[in-house]
DNA sequence: ATCAATTGTGCGAACGTTCTCATATTTAGG
DNA sequence: CCTAAATATGAGAACGTTCGCACAATTGAT
């Protein structure tokens, strides 16, 4: 490149044309001490005179504080964390601080190196839908190296982290009471439910109906299957477990395969519980090519909720996480620990709101005992 | 809080542990210079054993990079900004890159604000959609202060930085195309169109028919307009004003106001054409509202592909822009551009696919003369 | 054997801020 | 008038790295 001037006008020339050391110059660019109106006017003067831009690496080397914090999503292409990122976006911006977004694709290995990268780059403080809530370390490691960290959506057993969550266990146990209500004793569920620490889906059943179970420690699908069990207790209903549908990763092929199949079987459900936007579109997806008609052929209620829902046939029933607030809050909590609050862990539970439309109908027929 | 210690382990530390200078410390831990295999293995250790974690704003201060590209979104929260995003974090992330995100919601002001911060945190380079395409002096300054721009889905006229776009005016002229070819005369548009600087639409048809303006020196909406102009002309068929729903401003409500008075008309259009997901999305709010059938109501096309386009009654026909490819291509640019290609500026332009689907059938029959 | 690379090391100066301290000067209260 | 606070300024040391330089020690080609 031939030319490369311009750019880096210090504060040290900066005081120089205002005839004053660069500590004063400091004082009034950095607004931080006593300066004399007379000095702050010619400072600033010189300052706009040159084009004169504070370098904040530098001044945060020295104050230790980066007004950036990092945010680790699953995936900001999913509508879920794009909500949440927006939320955390405009209370940092608010507040003059930046966001450093990565995602870790729910992969441990990912987000291992994405908050390796974001404590390397100095950040004030971490939000973090974290991978793995059984062990994760690396996040107790952030703690205690004075990193604090709000988790979203699930929380790390254990963690000495905020956290902004929803009710996933009353919300879909509220979902399944609503169709149990309606008439419904086959509800199928389709659900990522990847990892649980102590077993399978059987033993899951075991744990939630004799209440040992803590549903605190679990990841979403999980809670929101507690709930589902629940609700089958409360009315009396049994659980077919063929129709809690397990994908086993969160993967729109995986999804579809599994929805097909348990909309395929001859007595397949009578009404379909989805439990993420993926799921939720995958399964609208596989109700279309099925050429099912919703509610007469199968009633639907989804767990998030999708500008499509509002508008496709029927409007579909659904539970909305408040996104953008859950960001908010997680952003504010954040704010509060970098301005040195530190009462004890804060864990902000949001209320879902729930869309009633028009998915959810009697069942028409048993379609077999 | 009592306990504040780890954290900061500095390479001092190590070095003094290690039994070497700082800066033989700095060449094994950093990687840039000679060191012997045996200093190398006691510093790695030294520093394994204190759990030393570079600081890399001390490193940037230094090296004058901070590996950390600047990304100003309209909106983070659409699927459009959302994808694109994705694209540019996974390039990123790959070479080690971070990501500093802000969002612009098209409001110059916040924009100005925006690149100031970004600035400010000393990014290497800046990818941005920008809101004015007209002026913009802070993107220029910008440039000639040594950062780099990419831009995105729009081009400041003038400015010396690359351009990931797509061919809007090519790919809504075939979008129209179809229409007309299917038989429609009064095809609607709906359309944000915003801010043209050299007039209304009157005389921005004028100028399309005379061929005095250059589509590249336009907003996307523009852009489409210019397509649709061109597709008719090409046709022969006239062009009715009152179709064109120009909302002027990117606004859900407005968007929504706009369609319902151009759907209701006794002379609604056979067939409707809309320019973006915030106006398909409205759209199809309005024509559920309105209860009419797609597509034997109306046949319609929408710009941008969004995931229940697929599964929704017949499937909607819709050019769908390769939105993580357009990310991914802009961080590559300006990755390129951070590694010292001073190259001519490339402004590229991506292909759109067409995804061919139900929501196009010919006009039932004329509503009105 | 000689000279020029190549490899290896440490010292101390950067980078652009803020911070600590020392030292004035002014203000205010008795 | 005196003293204590409040206001105002500058010199220079931080912050944690990398970089330039000087200087050895080792190579390898003539």
């Amino acid at each position: 490149m031939a030319e490369k001037r311009t750019s880096k006008v210090t504060i040290t020339e900066v005081a120089k044309l205002a005839g004053v050391s660069t500590a004063t110059a400091g004082r009034v660019l950095g607004g931080y001490g006593y300066t004399s109106e007379d000095n702050k006017e010619r400072v600033r003067a010189s300052a706009e005179k040159l084009g004169y831009r504070p370098n904040l690496l530098a001044r945060s080397l020295i104050t230790g504080k980066t007004k950036t914090i990092g945010v680790v999503a699953g995936d900001i292409q999913s509508p879920f964390y794009a909500s949440i990122l927006r939320g955390i976006a405009d209370v940092a911006r608010a507040q003059g601080f930046g966001v450093l977004l990565t995602n870790s694709d729910e992969l441990l290995e990912r987000e291992l190196e994405a908050v390796q990268l974001l404590l390397e780059k100095q950040i004030d403080g971490l939000i973090i839908a974290p991978c793995d809530i059984y062990d994760s370390a690396h996040l107790h490691a952030a703690v205690r190296a004075g990193c604090p960290i709000v988790q979203i959506d699930r929380i790390v057993n254990g963690l000495a982290g905020d956290s902004v969550t929803v009710d996933n266990r009353a919300a879909s146990r509220n979902c399944i009471s609503q169709l149990l209500a309606a008439g419904h004793h086959r509800i199928g569920m389709i659900a990522e439910l990847e990892r649980w620490a102590s077993g399978n889906v059987e033993t899951f059943l075991d744990r939630v109906l004799d209440s040992s179970l803590d549903p605190a420690t679990l990841f979403p699908s999980w809670q929101r299957l507690f709930g589902y069990i629940e609700a089958h207790a409360a009315a009396g209903i049994p659980i077919d477990r063929d129709l809690i549908g397990r994908v086993g990763a969160y993967s729109a092929e995986a999804a579809k395969t599994r929805t097909m199949a348990l909309l395929s079987r001859p007595d397949r459900p009578t009404a379909l519980f989805t439990v993420d936007g993926l799921t939720s579109a995958v399964a609208m997806d596989a109700i279309t090519a099925l050429n099912l008609r919703i509610p007469d052929d199968l009633s639907l209620i989804c767990f998030d909720d999708l500008d499509w829902m509002t508008f496709i046939k029927p409007g579909i029933t659904a539970v909305a996480q408040p996104l953008t607030a859950m960001g908010e809050a997680a952003a504010q909590l954040m704010l509060a620990r970098i301005k040195g609050d530190d009462g004890p862990m804060q864990h902000l539970s949001l209320e879902p709101t729930f869309a009633q439309r028009g998915s959810v109908a009697a069942p028409m027929f048993a379609t077999t005992a």
